[in-house]
RNA sequence: CGGGACGUAGCUCAGCCCGGUAGAGCACUUGGUUUGGGGCCAAGACGUCGCAGGUUCAAAUCCUGUCGUCCCGACCA
């Protein structure tokens, strides 16, 4: 391609609403553009990059076995209906209607529209496994999209789907996409680590993210520098704060005293009444659907939203307003407690964390607006409904495993992995005849990745000051040849016809044919980040050379008959590294 | 949805406080000059100052509303 026939908009400076470095080098090196918040227009070296991308993912899919199948975009929400899904994800879910005021779902992803396609088509245990995939672009109603491709409100998935007759098979299934997924992100160029991650919304039981470590992520990733633990936030668990909760009972009753204005866990833990934040307990207030629940920690740690719906069962929650609050428990936040005999009213669930499980000589609000009790042993005088893991887990706290200290950093989802199970075959009827002649739900597993969300994770973590530094596999051209000058000059001819043999080559190439100032075209080579310059000037022509650049690497001067046949070379290199 | 900020040329922004001629740099067009890391000179084109009301002799500027964008939070397969 030449570039004076290709729309490239490089832009000097970055639009005032690119926050992330990734996202101002996507709009400054002319990849997209932004029709509105959250929805993005691919100019033409972008959509090369994410069929790239997608090349990749594809033939990794197919090596693990999956069969590419396109649905609907445009779904009928009856199946929606039928997964329950149309009211957990309602949220997201974008709703359109057609002339007769029928309505429609955009999809955010595909469960129920495959999951049908599996209930009329697969029958018996004879056509398992299979596993379907399909790239095609996705909805959410985003509450806030940001981050250019990073969170949008259209976006490009890869999702997949397998069946299978058993959770067993569905573990092989479930392992050969884990192992694909490790291969793709790999050959895109990304340092991406598998994660154990929370289900959500959608389901399942066992479930890993890929994640892209990243400043800018929107995760959170808790690790043991061994390497044999690595969870998301919403997900990990430690051995336990490194405070212990004190457990020895004094045996004395609880008692209120006067704690005048004392509405924080700090404040407490202050003089003069010098509470420690492991001695108390903390009292939350949620309404999980149309019920308040009572979520006790310890003091000094925080619920984790993410476990506490898991334990809800619960379609929607939410922390509860002051006013039902005080409604619910007599008191205002910060004097709450769910010691029982101090409860306005005893018909509300007491969800309390593990770690106030034995605890003793412990302090919590009263239920009366200045007041606090002490004396408190939990299991002795709180009528707990459900004990979980609720907490979050902190750095330094000692790893499940190996019990050296977690770190946590943040980090970039780019795939999801999850066993389903059940819960959608059973939902739509997906079911078969086993070998033994029972009819059973077939044994689901869903695998994301974010397509456009993985490209602008390349770019996170492929960048220097001057701009993108593409890994060969994904890059929108292998090559650049930039003459240096003007149309009809001996540089400008020599480019052309390296140009044109690289294409003969079947290189991907693209010629810097402008007539620029040197300093202008390097200023926008470095900017799109093509691996591998070459460089036409005056200078080395006459001394019979010509120049190679590695993005990001350092010249080598090559005799311009040997050109084309070491740039062939290089670019096959790159590609098998990346391979 | 709560909190905050911002909407002025294609992009970055000044002007707004203190009402009176709409500006700069980059980009774009033309000509010249220059040619190894975003040159220089000259000329030019580009604006319903987000939109709608209001106040005023007069509004980019003050007031109200609205839409949009971004940030923080909530939320989030």
């Amino acid at each position: 391609m030449r570039w004076t026939q290709s729309l490239i908009p490089t832009l000097k400076e970055a639009p005032s609403d690119a926050e992330i470095v990734s996202h101002q080098l996507l709009l400054r090196a002319g990849l997209c553009r932004k029709l509105a918040g959250g929805l993005y227009t691919f100019c033409p070296l972008g959509l090369r990059v994410l069929r790239k991308v997608e090349g990749i993912i594809r033939e990794e899919m197919d090596r693990a076995g999956a069969q590419e199948v396109l649905m609907p975009s445009l779904q009928p929400p009856e199946i929606w209906q039928r997964s329950g899904r149309y009211e957990t994800a309602r949220d997201v879910l974008y709703k359109a209607k057609d002339r007769s005021n029928k309505e429609w779902i955009l999809g955010p992803t595909a469960e129920e529209v495959i999951t049908t396609l599996a209930a009329s088509e697969i029958n018996s245990y004879r056509q398992m496994p299979q596993n379907f995939y399909q790239v095609s672009v996705k909805f959410r109603d985003e509450i806030r999209p940001r981050f250019g491709l990073m969170r949008a409100k259209e976006f490009i998935m890869k999702d997949a789907y397998s069946f299978d007759v058993s959770d067993e098979a569905s573990m092989v299934s479930y392992r050969k996409m884990y192992d694909a997924y490790t291969r793709i992100f790999a050959r895109c160029g990304l340092q991406a680590f598998p994660v154990e991650a929370d289900t959500g919304v959608i389901g399942g039981n066992y479930s890993h993210e890929f994640m892209v470590p990243a400043e800018t992520g929107e995760n959170e990733v808790v690790y043991c520098e061994s390497g044999k633990y690595a969870a998301n936030i919403e997900k990990a668990a430690s051995q336990g704060p490194l405070t212990t909760t004190p457990n020895a009972s004094t045996g004395a009753a609880h008692e209120k005293f006067a704690t005048p204005g004392v509405v924080t866990i700090e404040a407490l833990a202050a003089a003069p009444y010098g509470v420690a934040g492991h001695a108390q307990v903390k009292t939350l207030v949620y309404m999980a659907d149309s019920q308040v629940v009572l979520i006790l920690l310890r003091g000094d740690d925080q619920m984790n939203e993410a476990k506490l719906a898991g334990k809800l069962n619960a379609t929607a929650f939410r922390a509860a307003s002051a006013e039902e609050i005080f409604e619910a428990m007599g008191a205002h936040p910060g004097s709450l407690g769910a010691v029982t005999s101090t409860r306005k009213k005893l018909a509300i669930r007491v969800f309390a964390d593990e770690q106030l499980r034995g605890a003793c000589g412990m302090t919590t609000g009263a239920n009366e607006d200045g007041f606090h009790l002490r004396h408190v042993d939990v299991e002795r005088d709180i009528q707990v409904d459900v004990w979980a893991d609720l907490r979050t887990v902190k750095v330094g706290e000692a790893c499940k495993v190996t019990g050296e200290p977690l770190k946590i950093r943040r980090a970039i989802e780019v795939g999801h992995v999850f066993k389903l199970g059940t819960k959608y075959s059973e939902k739509l009827d997906s079911t078969f005849l086993d070998v033994d002649g029972q009819r059973k739900p077939t044994v689901m597993g869903c695998y994301g990745i974010g397509v456009t969300r993985t490209l602008q994770a390349v770019i996170e973590q492929c960048h220097d000051k001057d701009g993108i530094v593409w890994p060969m596999s994904v890059a929108p051209y292998q090559v650049l040849v930039t003459p240096l000058g003007a149309a009809g000059s001996a540089t400008m001819q020599l480019g052309e016809e390296i140009y044109k043999e690289l294409l003969a080559a079947g290189i991907e190439v693209l010629l810097d044919d402008r007539d620029e100032r040197p300093g202008f075209k390097f200023k926008d080579a470095d900017l799109i980040g093509i691996p591998l310059r070459v460089s036409v000037g005056e200078k080395s022509l006459a001394k019979g050379e010509v120049e190679l650049k590695p993005r990001g690497g350092a010249f080598v001067a090559v005799k311009k008959e040997d050109a084309v046949a070491e740039v062939i070379a290089r670019v096959r290199q790159s590609l098998a590294a990346l391979a």
